[in-house]
DNA sequence: AACTGAACCAACCGCACGCAG
DNA sequence: TCTGCGTGCGGTTGGTTCAGT
């Protein structure tokens, strides 16, 4: 096993000021992304390198797009979880602006809840029966009316064990309750295993995705940016 | 006004992968 | 082929803010 690379003592940890903030920003501007490792020390600032790059990830990148996800950006998230599970940065890939960390704490904090509360059980997009299904109209109905009806499999439930299968919808399908009828997501499909998994085959999941969005999203929602 | 629990979000941690030597 | 390094990813944690009592 290796040492953690963020072990040293002089590192700083927690949040971030706004000087150390300017640093990077400068930095990355001036020498560009990449050599994380290094890069603190080139930088000048008293962090490790995977603290570096988060912070620029998730919060100083400037194409990055804050405040509240839409109605669209949800639905798609829904979506794309039932397609794919928690594969955040798959995810974050189709929604512009949006990074994985982000992606994943709407789901945790909202969207997991919002799925439970319309009787939908969010792991694996089905209806749950043992739930109890309110019938209050704002949560049954406006803002996930299509990821209500996204009921694919979860895709996978995480690495290492999913093994980068896209989710076999045809085995979970079978039983399904009547609920959620008009999505085709049948996603009978063969993807690479995982040891061949290398660049071009995460290109054929993108236009798998891709291909599915153009079969089941409302026309609303695309296109899609890579 | 004070307290408490829930919700939110930034950041950390450990693991796995790809690649170069 | 093996090994180590750099990087990316997903899960988890901890601090802060908000809402209810």
């Amino acid at each position: 096993m290796r040492k953690p690379c963020c072990d040293r003592q002089d590192t700083n940890k927690g949040a971030w000021s706004k000087q150390e903030d300017q640093k990077l920003i400068d930095y990355i501007r001036t020498h560009g992304e990449g050599g994380w490792r290094t890069l603190p020390q080139a930088a000048g600032l008293l962090r490790c390198g995977k603290s570096c790059r988060l912070r620029w990830i998730n919060y100083l990148r400037p194409d990055l797009k804050r405040g509240n996800f839409a109605e669209d950006e949800e639905d798609l998230i829904i979506k794309l979880h039932a397609l794919l599970g928690n594969r955040w940065s798959l995810i974050a890939g189709r929604l512009p602006g949006r990074t994985d960390n982000e992606v994943k704490n709407y789901w945790n904090s909202h969207l997991k809840r919002k799925l439970i509360n319309m009787g939908i059980d969010p792991n694996n997009h089905r209806l749950s029966h043992n739930l109890f299904r309110p019938q209050n109209p704002d949560a049954s109905g406006s803002a996930t009316s299509s990821a209500s009806k996204s009921h694919a499999c979860e895709a996978a439930k995480s690495r290492g064990g999913d093994n980068d299968q896209v989710s076999d919808a045809g085995s979970c399908l079978e039983d399904e309750p009547s609920g959620l009828p008009d999505l085709n997501l049948d996603l009978t499909m063969t993807i690479p295993s995982p040891s061949n998994a290398t660049v071009e085959n995460e290109a054929k999941l993108n236009e798998f995705i891709v291909s599915k969005e153009l079969e089941c999203a409302p026309s609303s929602m695309l296109p899609l940016s890579s």
